[in-house]
DNA sequence: AACTATTTATAAGA
DNA sequence: TTCTTATAAATAGTT
């Protein structure tokens, strides 16, 4: 429909196409209008010029997303239904997961027992002993360890103080005096943290704090809660 | 273009609309296959009449799918991913959660005690004392609930004897003995199962089982991995 | 579904 | 791009 028939094919000068593409895109845009309007059609026309120029028509009855559910429906073609239930189901299941994590932490906190045999909770108390005694045993050993490596530094600084007095006496009479007094006061201000970063070494068989539950990380109430 | 100009406003006769939708429909196909084509352009072309039914065009370079991605990146115009993403979110949440909660079970039963310091140590063996001492206060009431209530069964069952016994020493010269003689041996029947049913209850402070998880649900180590 | 008079779209040129 | 215009193509009304 113009001065010379054409054949269907590629326009292969890039000007010539762009500007066909140009007349064209206006010529399928008004027949998408018209179809929708004079048949009360539902019409989604997207188009994609070869520079990568998007153009497109939805009937005012509907959207894009709506068109293409349809089309879903109607096709039975999966465009994403596949993966949002796959997702649904791994949250499902991650959920379930959760619920019987919870509970185990539940029974082995004690609470929420009025179910269960005797069988079991004379499963549960002997695991819990043995959670305890191992608890226990990493306590002890942690605290053997410390102790250990505090008398190590202990007894590295007192030698090295012995060492400083010794100095001190031989160059008594030495005019450089103010050196070894730096020295000798650096040492102090060394071994006093050392008392202050655990001072519940030395008391720890005295007594237990009131509070339940005074564990760090891991046993705070956390807001476990879904958003 | 056609033997009369038409205004372009909803044809009201059904049978006109339809037949100038399937002539209509052709032609605008036939227009997004030429634009394809001629001018290497992406087109996605999707109608549905007015009785519903789907027709649809898409250039062989893509498919809707693409289309539709392309159009979503171009536009800005968010169709599924706000939705997606949420799941994304919900998703990694959740395995935190778990990821924590396995770590809480972890520790409380003794299992990853390697980080921890003294003062978190002497918390969950606290926790885990008081656990416990709850685990082994619900034991107790349950087993001398168990154990009255088997009294009180014991008792009726014994009563019930002697006042058959009675019954059977009253009719002794009865002709009808045989009608008493059943009753006797029914008593016997419903007491046996009431000892087999709970034999534990004898022995519960003699010997505890060696197994360590002899637990029900709850305690067998549950396949929680994720599919 | 086919025909065809007419309208509409558009290729080529300006 | 836009306008013009000759011509091809689409299609409304008819059969």
């Amino acid at each position: 429909m113009g001065r010379g028939k054409i054949e269907i094919k590629k326009i292969e000068n890039p000007t010539n196409r762009q500007v066909t593409y140009s007349k064209r895109r206006v010529g399928i845009l008004k027949k998408a209008k018209e179809l929708t309007v004079l048949c009360d059609a539902q019409v989604s026309l997207i188009m994609f010029s070869s520079t990568g120029k998007l153009a497109d028509y939805c009937s005012p009855s509907t959207d894009i997303k709506g068109v293409y559910e349809r089309y879903q429906v109607v096709t039975g073609m999966d465009l994403w239904n596949a993966q949002y239930e796959r997702m649904q189901n791994t949250l499902k299941h991650l959920n379930e997961i959760n619920q019987k994590l919870r509970k185990e932490i539940r029974q082995r906190k004690g609470e929420e027992l009025e179910g269960m045999e005797i069988k079991e909770l004379r499963g549960l108390e002997q695991t819990l002993e043995e959670s305890l005694r191992i608890v226990r045993q990493r306590k002890y050993h942690v605290i053997a360890t410390q102790t250990d490596t505090y008398k190590k530094k202990l007894k590295s600084t007192r030698e090295t103080y012995r060492a400083l007095v010794h100095e001190l006496e031989m160059k008594d009479d030495n005019p450089n005096y103010a050196f070894s007094a730096e020295n000798h006061n650096r040492v102090y201000e060394t071994s006093i943290p050392m008392v202050n970063d655990c001072p519940q070494m030395f008391s720890f068989r005295v007594v237990q704090p009131i509070q339940p539950n005074l564990l760090g990380i891991g046993y705070e109430s956390h807001d476990l809660s879904l958003a």
